[in-house]
DNA sequence: CCTTGTGATTCGGAACCCGAACTATTTTAT
DNA sequence: ATAAAATAGTTCGGGTTCCGAATCACAAGG
């Protein structure tokens, strides 16, 4: 039966309901910069180094038909490019173009802002420990780095 | 600039990669079940009780248009089905059938398991912590209840 | 040199998203 | 009591996203 209302939260629960949290302040940074959720996405990850199609799938898990698609509208608006691979005649690599390094930068640091602002009723030590309890998660899990760790999204960790 | 490899990881970060986690987690309990990731959020915010379009469009955070389609593809296929509200003639609620109220049922707990799985490798203690300040972070937030709660998914935090 | 495997694209089909406009009904103002 | 405003929900046009199967070009292996 459902729990009573002064019953703490159940692990899973919280995952999930976090889980449409962070996805909708996503959605909405991504709108505030003319992009899509998938395109923000795909931006984010390309800001860490030009990726091939194959990888970048595996990194997005995207099939590949969707992938070639979501990369086409995205260079279609002049935010990324496909390069050829030197070692390799069919790869391609995809790359932020000068104009999507800065709007993924613009987007990214937005991002960050309104995800920071999630846990503020948090103290410092709690945001600590929920950083290191869910980072264990996300690496236990193999989670591929769709959004990079810099000191400047909300403070580190203290180191242990 | 990017962290070192051992430094820990930001909250930001882990909330944004912990929320792809779980969305691969519950899209490909979907997928088992033969629906997709929006069909069983639908089926899951039903299993508390009928809405009507207006309230279960804000709890979703769907444009009424998609919460319209996103009805209509449900009900044909028998999961759920629009009734007339008896006190305001143009309004309807929608509620599950008993065909997916069972399906409902069967992906929740199939949900439940997967999402249970991803934080392993806490300790329990850990897991508690993890579940009681997520949990803060959604309460504050005002997340709709797009997961319900129940003993039955994963141990809840012990009453302090 | 031929066969197998891989990288990426194309295609058909479906789901999903939203804003504007519309219809029916309820609520509010006169 | 009637008209105007607001609300509930649907329709429509346009766009994004998803995927499996099929295809082509190229690389690797036999």
């Amino acid at each position: 039966m459902a729990k009573a209302p002064g019953e703490p939260m159940s692990v899973v629960t919280a995952l999930v309901r976090a889980s449409f949290l962070v996805n909708a302040a996503y959605a909405e940074s991504a709108k505030e910069y003319g992009l899509t959720p998938q395109q923000g996405q795909l931006l984010c990850v390309l800001m860490a180094q030009p990726y091939g199609m194959s990888e970048l799938g595996a990194v997005l898990r995207l099939a590949k038909s969707s992938l070639t698609e979501l990369v086409d509208r995205t260079a279609q608006r002049g935010l990324v490019r496909r390069e050829p691979d030197p070692c390799d005649r069919r790869a391609v690599r995809v790359t932020l173009t000068e104009q999507g390094g800065e709007l993924a930068e613009a987007f990214y640091a937005e991002t960050c802002r309104r995800i920071d602002l999630l846990p503020a009723g948090l103290s410092a030590e709690e945001r600590a420990t929920l950083a290191a309890l869910l980072g264990r998660v996300v690496l236990d899990n193999n989670v591929p780095v769709v959004f990079k760790d810099t000191e400047e999204n909300g403070e580190a960790v203290p180191a242990r």
